[in-house]
DNA sequence: TTGATTATGGATAGGTCGGTACAAAACTTG
DNA sequence: CAAGTTTTGTACCGACCTATCCATAATCAA
C-alpha cells in the first residue's frame, strides 16, 4: 500500500534503550538517539511520538525482558527455593559484570534502578511502569520464599513479603555498588551475605 | 576594601544542593539554581566557576556532612557495635522518611546514590569524591564490625570487610527502595533483615 | 503506468542551555 | 569626599535542545 520501513522497530528500541541506559534520560539528546539507531529524525518522530514516548517504550521493553528472564529462573521447579534465589543473584552478578550486554543481562547498572533514581519523582508514567514491574517480581519472590519457609530452608523469623522486599533491595544495592566500582568478587560476596539473612 | 556579598555562600550551596538532589544534575538548569539560591547569574558565576563547579562543591558539602554524622554514630563508644549499626540504619530510615530535610538527614533518595547512578560513569571528579567517601565509611564500618566479631555479637563466618560492604550496599538498597515508594515500616524491615545477616 | 500512501532526508523553527560582557551600585580605605 | 575594588542586575552570545515542515523517494494496489 505504501513505502515500507527500512529498519526494524525492535532493533531501534534496543539501540535507544542502550543509549538511555548508558547516559540517562536527560543526558540523552534526540541526536544521540539518531546516531544510536542509525535513523533520521523524521523516522524517529514518525515512529514514536516524542523522545519521552520512545523512552517509555524502551523502558517497557527493558523491564519486561529483564523481569521475564529473572522470573524464569525463580519459577524453575527443578531447583530448590534456595537454589533459585542463588541463581537469581548469580544472574544479577553476571549482568553487572558481563561483557555482552543484551536485555536480561545488562552491563554495569540497570535501567530500572537508573530510572527509579533519575525520573520516578518527576515522571508518573515511568513510576507506574516500574511499580508494576516491582510488584510482578515481588509476587514471585514471595512465593519462592514461602515455599522455602515451608520446607525449612528459609527462615521463618521474618514474613515472606518482607524477605521478598529485602531480596529486591539487596539486588538494587548490588547494582549501585557495581556502578560504584565493586568487582565480581565483591558482588558475589554481597549476594552470599544477603543469602545468609534468608537462611539464618 | 570593596563591596561585600549580600548572601551567605554556604546557604547558597545548601540551596543548590537541594536542587541537584531533587532534580538531578542534568535536569537542573542554571536558572533553577538562580531561583533556588535567590542569586543572580552574575553572583553565581562570580562565586563559582561553572555549574559543574557549583555541583562539585555542593556534593562535597553533602557527602562530608552526611558521612560525618554517620561516623559520629558509628564511633560512639558508649554503645555496643551492634547497637551502633542499628543506630546507623535508623538514621538512614529517618533520613528517607523524615519531614525535615537538612544535611545529614535528607528526604527520599540521597545525593550520593543519585550521583553514583547518574554521573559516576561520565564524571571522573564526582566518581573520585564518592569513592573517597565510600572508603571513609567502609573503614569505620569495618572497625565496628571487627569489634563486634571479637566480642561475638557479629558473625565471623564472613570477613569484616565484606560485611562492611554489605552494610553499605544494604543502605543503598534501602534508599533506592525508598524512592521506589517503600514506607517507613518497609524500610525498618529491610534494616532488620540486613542486621540478621550480620548477627547470624 | 498511475494514483494513493508512507518513509526518508534536510532545513528550520522557537526556545532554552551554560556562560559572558558591561555598566551601575555599594562598600572599604585613605 | 574620592579612589579603588568587588558585587550585582541586565542584556546578550552562540550552541544545542526537542520537534516540525516539506519536498522527494519508494512502495503497493489497481
Amino acid at each position: 500500500m505504501a513505502r515500507p520501513r527500512t529498519f526494524d522497530e525492535d532493533s531501534a528500541l534496543d539501540a535507544a534503550m542502550r543509549t538511555f541506559w548508558e547516559k540517562g534520560y536527560e543526558a540523552t539528546s534526540t541526536q544521540d538517539l539518531c546516531d544510536a539507531t542509525g535513523l533520521g529524525r523524521s523516522s524517529i518522530y514518525n515512529t514514536f511520538k516524542s523522545k519521552h514516548d520512545l523512552f517509555e517504550r524502551a523502558l517497557a521493553r527493558y523491564v519486561d525482558s529483564m523481569t521475564t528472564a529473572q522470573l524464569a529462573v525463580l519459577e524453575d521447579a527443578r531447583r530448590s527455593p534456595v537454589d533459585r534465589l542463588r541463581a537469581l543473584f548469580a544472574m544479577v552478578v553476571d549482568g553487572e559484570t558481563g561483557a555482552e550486554r543484551r536485555p536480561g543481562g545488562r552491563g554495569p547498572g540497570c535501567l530500572t534502578v537508573n530510572t527509579t533514581v533519575e525520573l520516578v519523582a518527576r515522571d508518573p508514567r515511568a513510576a507506574e511502569m516500574l511499580d508494576r514491574d516491582t510488584r510482578r517480581r515481588l509476587t514471585v519472590l514471595r512465593a519462592v520464599i514461602g515455599e522455602g519457609q515451608r520446607d525449612g530452608s528459609i527462615t521463618s523469623r521474618r514474613e515472606a513479603g518482607a524477605l521478598a522486599r529485602f531480596v529486591n533491595a539487596a539486588i538494587a544495592g548490588m547494582r549501585v555498588s557495581s556502578q560504584g566500582g565493586a568487582d565480581r568478587a565483591a558482588l558475589e560476596s554481597l549476594a552470599d551475605i544477603a543469602m545468609d539473612a534468608l537462611t539464618a
